[in-house]
RNA sequence: GGAGGGGUUGGGGAGCGGUCAAACCCAGCAGACUGUAAAUCUGCCGCCUCGUGCUUCGAAGGUUCGAAUCCUUCCCCCUCCA
């Protein structure tokens, strides 16, 4: 593909900044095959979907017909750090180190194409690296320079520690793009000041300078704050279809659209028609529909999100049954009250939480409404228990 | 080292001797409604043997008929000064 103003167009859907754009603009002019360097942190190897937004970047890269090099910091993992805003980070062994980047493998190649995916460490070059030539790269910084950064200067203001070698790690990394000349790193808002250090030591040596190009954080699920884990407002990349599916369809209507923008990998004419057909007053119901399809195919399969799809519906719209409704075996010599059993099955919280459940009308049994916490039921028979829209239990006695 | 401020039920944040299981907001859950698990409205939102029951307000003691609220000691956070 030689149609630089298409490939560019792609290349700046839903970023953040892009830094070097003439330069990017002329390699794509020249036809040149550029290579693409994603840094990645050896640790944290359990992907949500806000992290697959860069991935989807160096997707469209490939597409593009361009070399995306998949980088496992393991060379600074190895060091560990000391001063992180977190309690110490212990360095990681060499087993955990494959161990981490066998698991990331698994999940990255969800959305980049497994031919066209490189993954390097680099400690490759890291590792053969002497004391002089970590004093020589040091030597082509400035602590000022540094100090500009801005959790840096932060710390350096508020007279918080900074260790000596986190100023070698954004060199290192920017080291990186010099030994594998790359022409276009990725990475998060917050990575700005290392991405722009490829710049300057590439500059040093006499190759093109990086082009750099800056993400934004994706929304979880309450569509306020940043997707993480700490939040519980993700979507893991290896959960079940049904439940990409239905935390897709959880998002508020609102942030819709971001989602399409920096996760689909649809041609960018179809997705500006999703906006527009929405502003004109389709349906955003079913847009959302079409994106968790999109992004359940991308981390199960296609079955799997038809089936995860149907289930949805069968919850949701309609009164119908899913068609996965676990069963359990229960043997009691008194059988308890309904509130407790509830609880004993693990379906409530609380015993409290079961009456008020009961005292709401949210409790069914045989798709009776339960209307007293003192009904006595009796599981002789297979008897359906369902909890508001959600939870459904088969239980029967041995 | 010195001077202050603070730790309250998932988060934020009131309360400063009884009427406190503790305002209010957010999150969460349920019901109604619908276009979906969106939006909106309503209710709930410590635990149990559901009662003038039990356990909570950083920890342990104490004062009091009665404490989250007062006193003592301890632990932990934050701000300012050196």
């Amino acid at each position: 593909m030689n149609d630089f103003k298409k490939q560019l167009e792609i290349i700046k859907q839903g970023i953040d900044e892009i830094i070097g754009e003439d330069d990017l603009i002329e390699k794509l002019k020249s036809g040149k095959k550029l290579t693409i360097k994603v840094g990645f942190d050896p640790t944290a190897p359990d992907l949500h979907v806000g992290h697959t937004v860069i991935l989807r970047k160096m997707r469209q890269f490939q597409d593009l017909g361009h070399k995306v090099i998949f980088l496992i910091g393991d060379f600074t993992g190895k060091i560990g750090d000391p001063s992180g805003k977190n309690k110490t980070r212990p360095p990681l062994t060499n087993d955990e180190i494959k161990a981490n980047a066998k698991t990331y493998e698994d999940q990255v190649l969800k959305v980049l194409d497994s031919d066209k995916t490189t993954i390097d460490f680099n400690s490759r070059w890291g590792d053969k690296m002497s004391a002089a030539d970590m004093i020589k790269l040091a030597a082509q910084s400035t602590v000022a320079r540094m100090i500009e950064r801005d959790d840096f200067s932060k710390r350096y203001k508020n007279n918080q520690p900074i260790s000596i070698h986190e100023f070698l790690y954004p060199l290192m990394q920017g080291y990186d793009s010099v030994e594998l000349e790359v022409d276009v790193e990725l990475g998060g808002t917050d990575q700005k000041f290392n991405l722009l250090v490829g710049r300057d030591l590439q500059k040093n040596v006499g190759q093109s300078p990086q082009t750099i190009i800056t993400l934004p954080l994706l929304e979880g699920l309450d569509g306020v704050k940043k997707m993480s884990k700490t939040e519980e407002n993700y979507i893991g990349i290896t959960e079940k279809a049904d439940d990409i599916f239905g935390k897709t369809m959880s998002i508020p209507d609102e942030i819709m659209m971001k989602w399409f923008d920096l996760l689909s990998l649809r041609p960018l004419e179809e997705i500006k028609k999703v906006d527009e057909d929405i502003k004109g007053g389709a349906n955003p119901r079913d847009a959302k529909i079409d994106l968790a399809m999109e992004l359940t195919t991308r981390f199960t399969s296609e079955k799997e999100a038809e089936k995860a799809k149907d289930n949805f519906f069968k919850k949701f719209s309609s009164n119908e049954l899913p068609s996965d409704i676990e069963e359990k075996e229960i043997s009691y010599t008194d059988m308890p009250a309904l509130p407790n059993l509830l609880k004993d099955l693990g379906m409530v919280g609380s015993t409290s939480e079961a009456i008020r459940l009961i005292e709401q009308g949210a409790v069914k049994i045989d798709q009776e409404k339960v209307t007293s916490k003192d009904q006595e039921v009796s599981f002789e028979t297979k008897k359906l228990i369902q909890i508001g829209k959600k939870k459904f239990l088969y239980v029967s006695s041995k």
